[in-house]
DNA sequence: CACACGTGGTG
DNA sequence: TCACCAAGTGT
């Protein structure tokens, strides 16, 4: 039994957030789920999935969007696949999408649209890996699993001050998050841990003065908090180039096409174009009077920056090439393109 | 293990 | 302007 005067970390730390919990669309607060309130599967599955690599910000009205027009995972299972690319386009890492879909399918069809309780079982599925397994036992089921995402391994490097570098240091520092994950309100633990990353420990200045930690942190006694966690130098971004083609009938109707599954943007609408290279071959999709556009849109992805040049011409009726989607005017929504083309359209739009 | 995979905010 | 960063996963 644990003395009850002294108070270990885990306990500071959700006391904190009893007290300062942030409101969120998918979240159940520490006062509710203590009244036996639980969270609904679907929408803390839905929300991790989208906050990978997401921020808060961006997620929110996304999130709303989708639990409006799909409100279980039974309804997001029978969406075609185009609406959901097309609600998902402008968050990125369309990979997310696919699997999402991939994923509800998995629960409706094999799991009658329950969500699996277990670690185990919920890293079996698509989009689906450690982190996101670890949340939703947690936050959904309140079981005593260990999140370890960008926050955590922060928090955890300046509390036991760790200099080795990540990815390396990640076995460590997911050790030192399970000593301190507590059997009791897990759930509200995990967020816990992540929310005093996102808005006490945070990369560049954190509120160390008012941190719920800053007795025990050894980075803070040493202060090398503002250093950790280290990690590997990444490699310098490469410039790519690409020629873009946007044909517009009398009528208004577009032409654009379906994006391949698999690599960038895979899945979702785009416009035709070039490879994305040093010397893209400038190749139009049909035989036309093509004008090159002032102007270029820039755009930098993971792991290059993109400069393309606009290219527009008349398309003409009757015309359908092959493999080409002809969109009717009032059928194409600048909203269902991923940013990089929504730019392309943008710059189009105001020639 | 290293790399591919988006985007918008921030300093 | 630009590098860094965000509730990572799949290959």
């Amino acid at each position: 039994m644990r003395d009850a005067i002294q108070s270990d970390l885990s306990t500071d730390l959700l006391d904190w957030y009893d007290r300062n919990a942030r409101v969120m669309p998918w979240r159940v607060g520490p006062g509710d789920r203590a009244a036996g309130v639980m969270p609904d599967p679907y929408r803390v599955w839905l929300s991790e999935v989208m906050l990978q690599q997401t921020t808060v910000a961006a997620v929110r009205d996304y999130f709303t969007r989708f639990t409006t027009r799909w409100s279980t995972v039974q309804a997001l299972a029978a969406a075609p696949d185009d609406q959901v690319m097309g609600e998902w386009a402008g968050l990125g890492y369309y990979a997310r999408a696919r699997n999402l879909l991939k994923c509800a399918r998995v629960v409706a069809d094999d799991y009658g649209g329950a969500f699996p309780d277990t670690y185990d079982a919920l890293l079996k599925l698509p989009g689906i890996g450690p982190y996101t397994a670890a949340a939703i036992a947690a936050i959904a089921f309140d079981r005593p699993e260990t999140v370890l995402d960008g926050n955590v391994e922060r928090v955890m490097a300046r509390l036991h001050d760790i200099h080795e570098p990540l990815p390396g240091s990640k076995p460590v520092l997911k050790n030192k998050a399970a000593a301190l994950t507590p059997n009791t309100r897990p759930g509200d633990y995990a967020q816990a841990v992540m929310d005093l990353g996102a808005t006490i420990c945070t990369p560049k200045s954190p509120a160390c003065g008012i941190c719920p930690l800053r007795d025990p942190c050894q980075a803070r006694a040493a202060g090398t908090q503002t250093d950790l966690p280290r990690k590997t130098p990444k490699k310098p971004k490469p410039t790519r180039y690409g020629h873009v083609y946007i044909a517009q009938r009398e009528d208004g109707a577009l032409l654009l096409e379906r994006r391949p599954d698999k690599g960038l943007l895979g899945g979702m609408l785009g416009w035709p174009g070039s490879d994305w290279s040093d010397t893209p071959v400038n190749t139009p999709p049909f035989s036309a009077d093509w004008q090159e556009l002032a102007g270029e849109v820039r755009h930098t992805f993971t792991h290059f920056h993109l400069i393309l040049r606009i290219w527009t011409a008349p398309l003409p009726a009757g015309l359908h090439p092959h493999r080409l989607i002809v969109l009717d005017k009032h059928a194409f929504r600048p909203s269902d393109l991923p940013t990089v083309m929504r730019k392309a359209h943008d710059l189009w739009r105001n020639r």
